[in-house]
DNA sequence: TCTCACACCTC
DNA sequence: CGAGGTGTGAG
């Protein structure tokens, strides 16, 4: 590691960041320090905690001598690694407090390459976006210490070309330019709620809580005695409780649209960028980037994202897992619920990371396919990472931290988790017990990131997918 | 282009 | 050894 040193790309520092359009790469050079500072209009802060957090890209240079070239990345129905595999040091974190950090892909632009001549052009329109899907360390969530005793290594993260993937891999299309991002979330201990599924509620003490909170049982406030009577016997004999009958919908329901309802928003977006090395040092940030873009991006797709999480075995350099079992949750939500819970300054707050590129129904086909691909899988649940703030770095470009906090709504549409380890409640979960991760906020997480994370003002494009050998690009535009 | 079987490696 | 990751070449 040690070693390393000069290997590793500052990835990102705190401080606000100005947009910048340039590519990461000579911007972050020049920027490597706070830079400007954001106008707090633009929601855009450092979240506490956050300022000082530095993410370096380990073996930047095998990176880079790849970049020249024109990465590409195999991907096959099975999955397939990256190489160079993604691992970095991180910097800054408060040893004490729990993060989680995970790992996207979104696209680089919205075209369609092709390699002739011995380059790269463009040949047409990318094809609609794969839903987004997250992979999340094994070893998430962890302490600041934790992340920071040893590299992070996301090796285990496989790229996959089967829209109807159910291991949970990254889904990318041919022939089309991708850039990797890290985010680091700080795990929020005060949205870690968790709750059993049920079909009908078991303990009579819930259901009390129901009609005495939700709105629409108050038709059954009242004597309560009578009513709980009611409730239980109906429960027990499989009847249709009125009351039930919504809240079950409406939980239980989300099996497929989970929580919509439940989830709390992600916040009013803070971000706050930090910086980023491409090749170099120098990262910029992006979160203001994105930021400022608000407004451009209406609104989030529909995409349903997965969180990917292996358990993690002791190897190689870091934190890699091994076995693992996958959860896989699928949401899908009617826009309208969409509508209904998004916060008011989440639309602003969004910017595009690869938004741009993305239709929401192509999004919702998407986890169409997710779905059915997933129906196999024995048992869908869902996790939610809580989480205020969010770091996203790029190897080669962009590095962001964001922050959010935590709302009442819930933003967030569907967003599908998976998880090849242990139950995320415990990882991701802050505590277990009582909180522990609600769907929710890991949506709005993820959200948070597709939007915000990004680049595309940033950074080059990382890599091409493609699925059999080839070639280089014309990293000219980036670099 | 993409998929698949397969030899070769690493762990 | 077996499991699993990788690139190759045939189809």
């Amino acid at each position: 590691m040690a070693d390393q040193e000069e290997s590793f790309g500052p990835l990102h520092s705190p401080g606000g960041s100005e947009s910048r359009e340039l590519p990461s790469e000579n911007k972050n050079e020049k920027q490597n320090g706070p830079t400007t500072k954001s106008p707090s209009s633009q929601t855009t802060y450092i979240q506490q905690g956050m300022e000082g957090i530095k993410v370096y890209l380990h073996e930047r240079e095998l990176w880079v001598k790849f970049h020249e070239v024109g990465t590409e990345m195999i991907i096959t129905k099975a999955g397939r690694r990256m190489f160079p595999s993604f691992k970095v040091k991180v910097t800054g974190l408060n040893p004490k407090t729990k993060y989680i950090l995970l790992m996207d892909v979104v696209p680089a632009d919205d075209h369609r390459y092709k390699f002739a001549d011995n380059k790269w052009s463009v040949t047409g329109k990318a094809e609609p976006a794969m839903p987004g899907r997250l992979y999340v360390h094994p070893d998430s969530p962890a302490t600041g210490a934790h992340w920071m005793r040893q590299l992070v290594s996301f090796q285990k993260l496989k790229l996959t070309n089967n829209h109807l993937d159910p291991f949970g891999h990254i889904i990318l299309n041919s022939m089309h330019k991708y850039q990797p991002r890290i985010h680091i979330v700080k795990a929020d201990e005060n949205n870690g709620f968790a709750f059993i599924a049920v079909t009908s509620y078991q303990n009579h003490k819930i259901t009390q809580l129901k009609i005495e909170n939700n709105p629409f049982a108050k038709g059954f406030r009242g004597s309560d005695d009578m009513e709980l009577h009611r409730m239980s016997r109906m429960q027990s004999t499989k009847e249709y409780p009125v009351v039930p009958r919504n809240t079950v919908r409406q939980r239980v329901g989300s099996s497929q649209s989970p929580f919509s309802g439940e989830i709390q928003g992600l916040s009013s977006t803070n971000a706050i960028s930090s910086q980023y090395s491409q090749c170099d040092s120098g990262v910029s940030s992006t979160s203001q980037d994105m930021l400022p873009q608000s407004g451009s991006f209406p609104l989030p797709h529909e995409h349903s994202q997965e969180y990917h999480c292996i358990k993690r075995k002791a190897e190689d350099d870091c934190h890699s897992s091994e076995h693992s079992y996958k959860k896989s949750y699928l949401e899908s939500s009617s826009s309208e619920d969409d509508h209904y819970y998004r916060p008011v300054g989440y639309t602003q707050s969004l910017s595009l990371a690869g938004g741009p590129y993305r239709s929401e129904s192509s999004q919702r086909q998407a986890c169409m396919y997710a779905g059915a691909a997933q129906g196999a899988e024995p048992v869908p649940s869902l996790e939610d990472i809580s989480c205020n703030t969010w770091a996203s770095v790029s190897p080669y470009g962009s590095c962001s931290v964001t922050s959010m906090q935590p709302m009442d709504r819930l933003p967030y549409q569907h967003f599908s988790a998976h998880f090849t380890s242990g139950s995320l409640v415990s990882r991701l979960g802050c505590s277990p017990g009582t909180g522990l991760q609600s769907p929710t906020a890991s949506l709005q997480g993820n959200e948070y990131l597709y939007h915000h994370g990004i680049p595309r003002t940033l950074s080059p494009h990382q890599y091409h997918t493609v699925h059999s050998v080839s070639i280089m690009p014309d990293w000219n535009e980036n670099s």
